[in-house]
RNA sequence: GGGCGAUUAGCUCAGAUGGCUAGAGCGCUUGCCUUACAAGCAAGAGGUCACUGGUUCGAGUCCAGUAUCGCCCA
């Protein structure tokens, strides 16, 4: 590494080999509990091993870097816990389908263990994927702990979990109402469901009133359930229907006597004809019904989709083919009235794309009232805090409901369900077989000696005796049963580790909006219940990336920008920078998606959005590289405290920024508002320290300015470098730690000229978060370089208004009040000769506007541009504008010092601010003008 | 039907607690390869803050309503 070699432009992809291996290797990213220090931990919020990360997953993990990266620079004793979700359905539904696709087999042909094989590989290979596409991105995940969902460890949290809710009696086995995928033969949850509209129809069928005196006509969009009918339905108010209620109606094709009732939740009089067929077994508003009336549940389909033995003649139909042949045959019995098109919405499964059938089935159940009412209260006093707020109300309106979670799935890929079932015994026979034993428990299924054992350790079939052999129940648990165990599952529960110990609660969960009350609700609920503690104080729901439609990225949508693609052609801290600036609190953020050819013929999606990121990494890079190149010699004279050297105005002014950009960026971190810290250093870095700082000092690093002047300037630029890059480290850790390193190596001293001499520590990644120095605030020299900054820019309006050569050096004259002024801007000369490219400088209190000269008023002073040749035209229109401009604010001003009631009502600070700027504005206004007159003359 | 967002420059977005001329990046115009950076420098143009009322001395900001788009729940 030699600096003269600095390449011109920041090669990411160089930084990136280079560094995560080296931070890696020297165990910078491993957390060991160290109780001197303050614990600061993040749970990752597991990705699905289903596919690879999308740009979702690199906004959720650049937020989570940023935070552990800067808690550790911090001091604390930081913990990140990355891992995966085995994502039970959604795997199993993408190895099945490849399955099928590649080999033309279902899972019934190769088997339990056949098919879970497979899905096992395909996790291996796309955690392999995940995990590597997170290195990319620079996380500093402790990867010596990494966990998945449905390894030993977690497996054991599990186990815990449900025996202590099972023997708590919190977990039940029932019938309910399910979301069935007939292909997958699963119940699915309701966020697994997508609608799609289908035009279908309404079919008006007749059933007759047992008592022969008539009938009822009802409709429905499904006549094959009609075959499950238990009830007809009416308004109670309805007075075409009041005399039927209580009347029964023989149901057609199954001759079933069913009653009409009435029910005002069910039935809307408005809709069809106000007569309602009710099948509790296959629609959710029925079954509702049926349990109000104590209805029968006649359920009529088999698991894979055709009605069963309750259908009568129907028996073996597919539920499609049997729509037909109901229809048909009430219409050749007379009894259908009419048909009519109807557009409706069917609730298809997200996994296997087939229309879901609401389904009658065992399941099984956390009952949920208690364990709710724990998790509300853990927000509602403050122990879990939402960012940004509002998301709380999701998450305590969800829970409000107390619905029990149904946690059963029909699935191969999962936790087994630990509950084995036990046919004709006695309890005395459980009592026999566990005696001494505190890790099993049962409970009686029903009255005819059926019993459910549940157990923390697998339970043989005959480990009853006696011929009562075992068998364990088929079903796996839903994949959030063990996410939501995550925060303490991975650190070790149920035993109790140094880590359970030391980072539980944990400090903040970052993740999305759309699992608030799928997951973060679940962990909070089982970590109170296993716990007693919250999982973690702080939540931080980030937003969604939209593409520039504002339509979701997906895969089927072709919009999908892959990570890997973006740190190849920007670099990864490119992705991470601009990911950063886009964490406002709003609900989306919109990325417009470019589609792309890349020279090998791969197509990919990108955007011009990471060109924020990739330009500024680059500028840090370019300023970094000037201030290395100009250290030369400084190593060796570090120890010179430079007695007769003193801070310059731009110094202090540079230094009074750094300080407040340092404030201000720590608050930002604290309070969550990561779009503001990215903003806020972009500011600093590009238009202070680059675009102000870095010119100003420029005259005073020539060789042949003075040596102790060069050597103090030298140690300035370095102090301010290196706080830069520690504020930078979190968001851009890459090029950050490169230039750290050439810095180094040239300068490891890195004190103030005047102060001690800090030492930098051998990475950034492990440097002090800088604590601002709060004496080095300035606020004079920071208006006073308002001032310098105006009239610099006034200087430069002026050679482009008036079209003259960018490199043409002018001369200036600059009119000031007083001599104090004078003095002050006597200072800037060399400053203003260097900014604004100008030869000879003249400043006096009584100075007169010169002949044939471009003028601008800036504040108290005006600076006259003299020129041989003036292009009268552009300067007066340049100063029309801007007498214009003034002219308005003016007006503006005087408007409200005008209003009375302005000056009596409004706070008396805010009333003298504006009649000193009107002041200053009518002198301004004045001075132009003059300046305008004279120029016409 | 209930809840929550959004609507500010051509595009993507900032704009606690109401108060100087409403900001940024990209794009656009003009001029510059000024030895850190053309992924750059400099100077500019560009906005009835969705609409209608209200509160207030003063509203992009607070309140009520309307419209459009989106998310969540039923």
């Amino acid at each position: 590494m030699n600096t003269p070699d600095l390449p011109k432009q920041y090669e990411p992809q160089k930084a990136q080999a280079r560094w995560y291996p080296h931070w890696e290797s020297q165990g910078y990213f491993h957390a060991e509990p160290d109780p001197e220090r303050a614990a600061y931990a993040i749970v990752i919020p597991p990705p699905n091993v289903t596919g690879a990360l999308h740009l979702g997953h690199a906004l959720n993990n650049t937020i989570q870097d940023l935070l552990i990266r800067w808690r550790r620079m911090q001091g604390r004793d930081t913990l990140w816990m990355p891992g995966t979700d085995h994502a039970g359905i959604a795997t199993q539904a993408v190895v099945e389908r490849r399955l099928f696709e590649q080999e033309k087999l279902s899972r019934h042909d190769i088997g339990r263990e056949g098919l879970v094989a497979r899905i096992w590989k395909w996790k291996d290979e796309y955690e392999a994927r995940i995990l590597g596409q997170l290195r990319r991105m620079g996380c500093s995940c402790d990867w010596q702990r990494t966990r998945f969902t449905l390894d030993d460890v977690c497996a054991r949290a599990v186990r815990h979990t449900f025996f202590r809710l099972f023997r708590k009696g919190l977990i039940y086995r029932g019938k309910r109402l399910v979301n069935w995928d007939t292909f997958l033969q699963t119940a699915v949850a309701d966020d697994e469901i997508f609608y799609e509209e289908v035009q279908s129809s309404l079919w008006y069928f007749r059933y007759p009133l047992t008592d022969r005196s008539g009938h009822v006509v009802i409709a429905t969009t499904r006549p094959e359930t009609m075959l499950g009918d238990t009830a007809v339905a009416v308004h109670p108010d309805d007075p075409r229907y009041r005399d039927l209620v209580g009347k029964t109606v023989t149901l057609p094709l199954v001759h079933r006597e069913i009653p009409i009732l009435a029910d005002a939740k069910l039935v809307d009089p408005k809709f069809g004809t106000g007569c309602v067929k009710v099948t509790p077994a296959h629609d959710p508003n029925d079954y509702a019904t049926g349990l109000r009336h104590g209805l029968a549940m006649i359920n009529i389909l088999t698991p894979d989709g055709h009605i069963n033995d309750n259908g009568g003649a129907f028996a073996g139909q597919d539920r499609y083919e049997a729509r037909q042949n109901v229809v048909r045959q009430l219409e050749s019995l007379g009894l259908l009235e009419k048909t009519e098109p109807y557009p409706t919405k069917v609730g298809h499964s997200d996994r296997s794309k087939t229309p879901i059938e609401p389904y009658l089935s065992d399941q099984w159940f956390v009952q949920m009232a208690d364990l709710a009412e724990s998790a509300m209260q853990a927000v509602r006093d403050g122990r879990v805090r939402f960012h940004p707020e509002r998301y709380a109300r999701s998450y305590l309106d969800w829970l409000g409901e107390k619905r029990d979670w149904c946690i059963s799935r029909q699935l191969w890929w999962g936790h087994r369900i630990p509950i084995w079932y036990a046919e004709n015994v006695e309890e005395s026979d459980l009592q026999a077989a566990f005696r001494g034993r505190d890790d099993v428990c049962w409970t009686r299924l029903d009255a005819s000696g059926r019993w459910l054992i549940c157990s923390l350790t697998d339970l043989t079939p005959d480990a009853l005796g006696h011929g009562h052999a075992l068998t364990q129940d088929p079903d796996v648990l839903d994949t959030w049963f063990s996410s939501a165990l995550w925060p303490h599952s991975t650190l070790g529960w149920p035993e109790a580790t140094p880590e359970l110990e030391r980072y539980y609660p944990t400090s903040v969960l970052v993740t999305s909006r759309d699992i608030i009350s799928l997951w973060v609700a679940r962990m909070v609920i089982t970590g109170l219940e296993n716990l007693g503690q919250v999982p973690f104080h702080d939540v931080y729901i980030h937003a969604k990336i939209l593409d520039g439609q504002g339509r979701a990225m997906s895969k089927s949508a072709g919009n999908g920008v892959d990570p890997l693609d973006i740190i190849e052609k920007y670099g990864a801290d490119a992705l991470r920078f601009t990911l950063a600036s886009l964490c406002t609190d709003n609900q989306d953020a919109r990325l417009p998606v470019k589609p792309e050819a890349l020279p090998d013929g791969r197509r990919i999606n990108t955007s011009e959005r990471f060109e924020l990121g990739r330009n500024f990494a680059n500028k840090l890079w370019n300023a970094s590289r000037f201030v290395l190149l100009n250290l030369e010699g400084v190593a060796q004279q570090s120890s010179k405290l430079l007695p007769g050297a003193e801070f310059r105005f731009e110094d202090r002014w540079m230094l009074s920024r750094l300080t407040r950009t340092t404030e201000k960026v720590t608050a930002h971190l604290e309070a969550f508002t990561i779009n503001e810290v990215a903003n806020t250093l972009y500011d600093f870095v590009w238009h202070e320290f680059c675009d102000w700082y870095l010119e100003m000092v420029k005259p005073r690093l020539r060789p042949e300015a003075d040596a102790d002047a060069r050597l103090f300037t030298q140690r300035c630029l370095a102090y301010v470098l290196d706080h830069v890059l520690r504020l930078l480290h979190p968001i851009l850790p890459f090029v950050t730690e490169e230039i750290w390193q050439y810095f180094g190596q040239i300068l490891p001293h890195r004190g103030l000229p005047s102060a001690r001499q800090d030492r930098a520590s051998a990475s950034v990644m492990i440097a002090a978060w800088p604590i601002p120095n709060r004496d080095l605030l300035d606020p004079a020299s920071e208006s006073e370089m308002v001032r310098f900054q105006l009239m610099v820019r006034g200087v430069r309006n002026i050679r482009r208004k008036l079209n003259l050569p960018e490199r043409q050096k002018l001369d200036v004259r600059v009119k000031v009040p007083d001599a104090i002024v004078a003095a002050a801007l006597q200072h800037h000369r060399p400053l203003l000769q260097k900014l604004a490219l100008v030869e000879d400088v003249q400043i006096a209190p009584d100075l007169a506007k010169p002949e044939n000269a471009a003028s601008e008023v800036v504040e108290d002073v005006e600076v006259y541009v003299p020129l041989a040749h003036i292009d009268r035209e552009a300067e007066k229109k340049r100063l029309e504008d801007k007498q214009a401009s003034l002219r308005h604010q003016i007006e503006e001003i005087r408007k409200k010092l005008g209003n009375e009631h302005f000056v009596q009502r409004a706070p008396a600070a805010v009333v003298e601010r504006e009649r000193t700027r009107l002041g200053e504005l009518r002198d301004q206004y004045e001075r132009l003008s003059r300046n305008l007159v004279d120029l016409k003359a």
